[in-house]
DNA sequence: CAAACACTGAAGTAGATACTTAACTATCAT
DNA sequence: ATGATAGTTAAGTATCTACTTCAGTGTTTG
């Protein structure tokens, strides 16, 4: 299953909302509780959970309560699983550019 | 406006899809008519319009129309626009656990 | 123990998304 | 010109999303 579309779905769908990527770059200076990650939104509590949750879902956040504070920190390997995916495709579609390039040179050497 | 969070919105909104995600895997291969990007799936070519609409609203698939055949490519700098925003962050989440165990290490020679 | 704190859950709502069908418009081939 | 091809547009619908408010539940603190 790498690359499992389920995943990549949830993954890539968490990150197209600018209140969660400001969420992943507030955890990427280290972790925070809840009320620290909502703190510069002016959205609900409430709403900021709901982020949360869709975060923890996609695997890009993980959280664990002590007491009455939920500590949430970034989970780098799934950073790495949307890049990879992207990554592949990028290069994939240069090379193809390369190969062109190369086949118009060699073309023109013809001449 | 280097991540301008307008355009990551749509961008990973595009992706957020596995149809549109598999239009991008076959635009990886080489250019595309509409048709033949519809081809694999089970839906209406109206369908397959609009998420190409979103792809190239998103800035990742660039077309063109010649004579009745619109042509699809990928447009590389997007997918590196995107790419970029997720190693940045990861990075950064590394270089803290890096410090963080340099830290730790320190700390325990002390002893 | 009482109050403050940090979160949690449920329900409701406006707007966005992912389709569908159907009618239409150019272009190309015969 | 006729018909087939390739795409486009519009309208409708079911579902999902991003919130809101409000009423809780445990956990500390004075």
């Amino acid at each position: 299953m790498l690359h499992d579309p389920a995943q990549l779905d949830l993954m890539f769908q968490a990150l197209a909302d600018p209140a969660r990527r400001g969420m992943v770059d507030r955890l990427c200076q280290g972790p925070a509780s809840v009320s620290q990650l909502a703190e510069p939104f002016a959205m609900s509590l409430s709403a900021v959970m709901q982020h949360l949750q869709v975060l923890e879902a996609s695997g890009l956040v993980r959280t664990a309560k002590v007491g009455r504070v939920r500590t949430c920190q970034i989970e780098p390997t799934a950073l790495r699983r949307a890049e990879s995916w992207i990554s592949e495709r990028r290069m994939l579609w240069e090379q193809r550019l390369d190969r062109l390039g190369e086949f118009l040179a060699e073309t023109s050497d013809e001449n």
